[in-house]
DNA sequence: CACGATACTTCGTGATATGATGTATTACAC
DNA sequence: GTGTAATACATCATATCACGAAGTATCGTG
């Protein structure tokens, strides 16, 4: 899918993947493959930014000897997913406009 | 608005606002004001992206002593339509993960 | 004649997605 | 027991791109 379209939608896709519980970079991709494509490089930058933020917080958890970084939304992770729900409805009103629906 | 969430929208509601008869700059500046607000810098950084990418093509007219430079859209812009349409479908699914509906 | 509207252009900057590359452990097949 | 894939995270360089700022020039109106 086109990149320019995915940019708005990555940020809270990877917020929506913890949601209902808090996850980890691999499983992430994971989880978010059927709906969307993105690398490891990607999805790290975006976990940094989102913590940074304060849209999430991390905690390491041992797992068979290896670290695990697990991410917990926070209240403003939430607050921002939300905002992009309410947001989607301008998104409705261009499309319709691309599709030449007009404003109906 | 979101920048990142009008990126992927930014291209094609230029090519529609021309879509129907040839515009010029000021002119889609004003008619896309209802759907999309957008500064002159970036509207003409799109324009020339556009007519670089074969999307567009231009011709300048003398009006009222001033020129202006009318872009006409090609058949690889209604195409860059199409596909943005078709895409959509993919946008939808998306919102419905974030918003937690699921598949269906 | 001053000022706002019309009309287009260029430059610099900051944000950002991504490929490439690197490190380290576990699990499993041969 | 050795190689290979999967798991798991991190960093860097690069290219794309929206946008504010600033500039140029004409037209209409008070």
């Amino acid at each position: 899918m086109d990149i320019q379209l995915k940019r708005g939608m990555l940020d809270v896709c990877v917020l929506a993947a913890i949601r209902g519980e808090p996850s980890y970079g691999y499983k992430i991709i994971k989880d978010m493959k059927p709906y969307m494509e993105l690398s490891e490089s990607t999805l790290y930058t975006i976990l940094k930014r989102l913590e940074q933020g304060g849209l999430m917080t991390t905690e390491s958890r041992a797992h068979d000897g290896r670290l695990r970084k697990y991410y917990f939304i926070t209240e403003k992770g939430r607050a921002r997913v939300n905002s992009f729900l309410a947001e989607w409805q301008e998104m409705v009103r261009i499309y319709r406009f691309v599709a030449g629906e007009g404003d109906a």
